[in-house]
DNA sequence: TGTCAAATTAGAATAATTATAATTTAAAAT
DNA sequence: ATTTTAAATTATAATTATTCTAATTTGACA
């Protein structure tokens, strides 16, 4: 976890940025919670603990300064805010999402799934691929294991 | 033209609800902005046109009926606001699109590309997908032309 | 025609995010 | 060590998008 935290500390310096104890105490929330998909709001409550006196935009700042050297994505399920996810380290594209409409879980897929499909749209489509999002709406394992098969045809997404 | 808002008509009798000359009106600015990305502002003026005593919170609830009934769908490109986007008739799933990250030119993809990697995901994921949204971050073929190689390295997402 | 539920309206309320102005911090230069 | 300077932070105000509320209207149908 320290390495990792160097390594974000050596990302921001080599864009002339510094990692304050406020980026930092927002940077450990992040690897903590690396499992979580947080909203600006959440991460500012969990970094409270750590630094009591920060301010909410200074984590909306923050988060944005990730967002720009790719430490993590922004990421928006529909629900009206926007979340933070940190990227694997080196990962060239942000990682896939199942997202459940039953239970609201939301699940990673790390494997990058898509090389075909890119391989198409950039020769048919003429456009350069810089990166993807890929979300799959639907009922996680979960929950498909709750239910008999008959129940399972009601479902739709609501807010 | 009459012919889709007949259908769209007969799709919300099913469900009981009424085409209402405020729905109505919504509708037709979807239909004649079919290649647009609207926010429910943006429609909400072009139906100001037509129908100019209509309310802002009504084309709010008109729109996430049209979402229920699948006659659009809400995606977010990560500016905040969500946009409406007419569905093909009768498709199965949500098309994709292609952001540009230079002019910021949003286009679709009608074909459906993930019928492989979906298959890859239910089996082994165990997940029963229902719907998904795949968009692209790159730059588009216009902009690719008016670019040298050179120039092309520098690009990078910003809000 | 009267009744009743559904739909709409204007405007208030809420929630998320961003901007502002004053203050603090910390590195660099003297 | 002190001064300088730019970057960063804070508290709070402002803005923007969206939803809620209460009163009113509409329209199908008994």
């Amino acid at each position: 976890m320290e390495s990792r935290i160097n390594r974000i500390k050596k990302q921001l310096h080599s864009r002339k940025y510094k990692l304050t104890p406020q980026r930092e105490a927002t940077v450990r929330v992040l690897l903590e919670n690396e499992e979580d998909h947080l909203s600006a709001e959440d991460v500012y409550l969990l970094v409270k603990d750590k630094a009591p006196e920060i301010g909410l935009a200074t984590v909306y700042r923050t988060l944005e300064l990730l967002s720009e050297l790719k430490v993590v994505d922004k990421i928006n399920f529909g629900d009206g805010v926007s979340r933070y996810d940190l990227r694997q380290e080196g990962a060239a594209h942000f990682h896939h999402h199942l997202v459940c409409i039953e239970c609201g879980a939301v699940d990673e897929i790390q494997e990058d799934l898509l090389g075909d499909v890119e391989k198409v749209v950039e020769r048919n489509w003429h456009f350069k691929i810089k990166d993807h999002r890929l979300t799959f709406h639907g009922i996680c394992h979960r929950c498909v294991n709750k239910h008999t098969g008959v129940e399972q045809k009601e479902q739709h997404i609501s807010r």
